[in-house]
DNA sequence: GTCTATATATGGATAGAC
DNA sequence: GTCTATCCATATATAGAC
């Protein structure tokens, strides 16, 4: 590490830097803030001195965590875009995201069960899953597709966000290195879009 | 709990259930053996004399919930079936052991980041991977497909285990009860069975 | 703002009565 | 085989010197 004079936001940033590694890796329970400090290069008791605890630590990192699957998402979706269009925008903004950080996918997943009402809120405040659900209605009702949207949706986010969550079952499935993992999530972004266009012409 | 004179073999059962629905929840980590032995139904230090410590009985329900995941996954399938048909046999006998334990999938994606030593045992003990891949490939050689092995043999794992390894995250996306959940499942194998045909007709 | 020392809480493990 | 009491280890948190 550099010796420079730090503020306090660049300490902070360190530490939180550090402590998403941990968290991420090992989960609330299972971290411990010697492993964070020693991350950071500070002293352990020091990490009190910028967070009263271990779980206002963990708020720190996860609401960041939080505006960083938020950005993954294009809320920006045009109201009457097609939605084939808005698959493929919506799939291309996440995957030129995730494939930076796919350990959040699976981190999201534990995040669900551990802490609905977190996570509810997430989902509420911005409300891409039921305008992506409405879309896939008002396509069953112009007759573009058949059956039942529900299912449709989780076929749709099964394709998108399993591969980043299942990172490391996938890798040894394929028996792949990290590096064939990301080339494979690079060329499944196209893969998905043939996928979405090949999904509508089926159903007719 | 009815009083019954118990065998040892009873009781572990009973211990090993309860430490199961603990640990799938909370983790090696965040588990309590407090609240272990309150599912139980038995005093905490009582616990110590089936297992000698948190990580022994742990070890013991992992075991077992590995050979419930081998349970779903039948082995039995000819060799010379169409992929098709594999995929569809494969999807209702996952569905159908799946269903009853959807808490499995996502702690086996857990696993797979915190012992993948284990984890690649389970998959090459039991080589049903590299069958369906394999299955993908030949499929490609015959024409009946195009693309890729690997991006169809994804897809493929994506909607079937996925949904399951979700649950939470779905219940809160749709706003459903589990029992919703559940009925979603149940016709969701359908769903699959049409999606399987689809695919490949979609692809010709 | 970081360190040493120390307090406190939690939870896992053991001993021994019954 | 289960319970009470107790011990001990770990990890978090705080106080106060520097």
């Amino acid at each position: 590490m550099i010796l420079t004079t730090q503020t306090r936001k660049e300490t902070e940033a360190i530490i939180k830097q550090a402590a998403r590694k941990v968290f991420l890796q090992k989960g609330l329970a299972g971290a411990r803030l010697q492993e964070i400090a020693d991350e950071a290069g500070i002293g352990r008791t020091s990490l009190h001195y910028y967070y009263k605890n271990k779980e206002m630590l963990f708020n720190a990192v996860f609401s960041e965590n939080f505006q960083e699957i938020k950005k993954r998402i294009p809320y920006q979706l045009e109201e009457n875009l097609a939605l084939k269009e808005i698959l493929i925008q919506f799939t291309k903004e996440y995957f030129r995201n995730a494939i930076k950080n796919p350990d959040l996918d699976l981190f999201l997943l534990n995040e669900f069960c551990s802490h609905p009402e977190l996570m509810l809120n997430l989902i509420k405040g911005h409300e891409i899953t039921q305008f992506i659900l409405q879309a896939f209605e008002k396509s069953i009702q112009k007759g573009e597709l058949k059956g039942n949207a529900q299912q449709h949706f989780i076929t749709f986010i099964s394709v998108t966000f399993f591969p980043f969550a299942a990172k490391n079952m996938i890798q040894q499935m394929l028996q792949c290195s990290e590096n064939d993992y990301i080339q494979y999530m690079h060329s499944r972004e196209d893969y998905i879009v043939g996928f979405i266009h090949q999904y509508f012409n089926s159903q007719l």
